[in-house]
RNA sequence: UGUUCGAUGGUGUAAAGGUAGCACCACAGAUUUUGAUUCUGUUAGUCCAGGUUCGAAUCCUGGUCGGACAA
């Protein structure tokens, strides 16, 4: 253990900062890496405080690297962030899909550009401030979650190989939240404890994906336009924006007073149509994968038990798995709620990440 | 043109002379390292003009608008 070279994801926050100090309680040489995703002064948006990548942060996360003593680097990955996550966020939502960036970018930035800065800097491992776990056993890199289940986030890092989590230290994994909060205001880093944490998706302002869209695509109105809102049986019920402004599952802000709750149970981008149902509608115990990712086993067999989440958040449900080809079917023991394509389906044996996959 | 029914927040509907309520939508807050969901709260209405009555969404008269039937 000593001697051992870790790089640590520093955002600033009081997670990663505490994770950074046990490291080096526990004897590791630490350094720490802040990455810079996106450029809030050029979009305007520099008043957005939050989130794990604003320029207010990287400035806190060098001064608590000071603080303690490490080295500190910045990575400027803003052009990697926009080929890869930002350009597949976009491309889901003119798919008629709803992405999940929080799992890409795991995956593609700080297991990738900064395991690859780690490389660089020698350094043995890399370390972020999530709650969850790994070990070694019977010759794989299992994932599990973290002690403190309200806070578990190994569902973000599903995506992650083997390779990556070889090489991978959660120093929070078996700490509650509300002691590494203690553990902050002992040392007296109270500023951490006081912050808000983060969360929406760190490149989008205002909590508001649509306004982003439109960002990004500045013709995206005249392309998509608006379209009918339609009932499960073909009715037409009304006009929509254009799919893109749509997510399954979705009941807020359809503009559309039919006497009882509405929810978008599909997106079809072809014609431009969303169809509206009510909640019943959006249960369902089936579904499929692909992009299969799996971690405590290198195969999964057929039948295979497992516990599921198709949501960060949400309580895991028993299910079966079904494997094909590139694909998982999947059928859950009860319905599941809303069930959107191009998220995340997590499969779990107890507190293990056996894959996951991403929902078709 | 005649007869008739109706008109209540943005939408759909309750209140049969006595505090205009509900659902949906919208907005705001809470929750949340994705999108959603969920929870709490808020805004907002009796078509118009008269009349009867202590008191009118409610009864009467006229008007406006809409639907149906008749022609």
């Amino acid at each position: 253990m000593p001697n051992k070279k870790v790089l640590i994801c520093l955002s600033g926050g009081i997670d990663s900062s505490l994770a950074a100090l046990f490291l080096k309680e526990e004897g590791y040489n630490v350094i720490g890496v802040t990455f810079r995703t996106w450029d809030y002064i050029s979009e305007g948006c520099w008043e957005k405080q939050k989130g794990c990548c604003s320029i207010d942060s990287i400035m806190e996360a060098k001064q608590f690297a000071e603080k303690i003593g490490i080295q500190h680097h910045v990575l400027d990955l803003r052009e990697h962030f926009n080929k890869t996550v930002i350009s597949e966020f976009v491309s889901e939502y003119l798919n008629g899909r709803t992405p999940n960036p929080c799992v890409r970018c795991n995956a593609e930035i700080k297991w990738g550009e900064v395991l690859d800065f780690a490389d660089k800097l020698e350094c043995d491992f890399i370390a972020t401030g999530h709650y969850a776990q790994v070990r070694f056993e019977n010759e794989r890199y299992v994932l599990s979650k973290g002690i403190d289940e309200t806070k578990d986030q190994s569902y973000f890092l599903w995506m992650l190989t083997q390779e990556n989590l070889s090489r991978t230290i959660f120093p929070l994994g078996k700490w509650k939240k509300n002691d590494i909060k203690k553990q902050a205001a002992q040392k007296g880093l109270v500023k951490l404890v006081e912050k808000r944490e983060s969360q929406e998706i760190c490149f989008i302002p205002k909590n508001n994906y649509r306004e982003f869209l439109k960002e990004q695509i500045p013709d995206i109105d005249q392309k998509i336009g608006s379209g009918n809102f339609i009932s499960t049986d073909g009715k037409i019920l009304g006009q929509h924006k254009g799919f893109p402004y749509y997510t399954v599952g979705q009941r807020k802000g359809l503009g559309i007073a039919l006497g009882e709750p509405r929810f978008v149970v599909e997106i079809r981008a072809k014609s431009n149509e969303i169809v509206l149902g009510s909640y019943d509608e959006l249960l369902s115990n089936k579904l499929t994968i692909s992009n299969i990712n799996l971690i405590k086993y290198s195969q999964i067999s057929e039948n295979q038990k497992v516990q599921l989440k198709i949501r960060y958040k949400a309580a895991t449900i028993d299910a079966t798995l079904f494997p094909k080809n590139k694909s998982v079917n999947i059928i859950a023991n009860e319905p599941l709620f809303a069930i959107a394509p191009g998220q995340s389906a997590v499969f779990y044996e107890n507190n293990d990440v056996v894959g996951g996959g991403i929902i078709l």
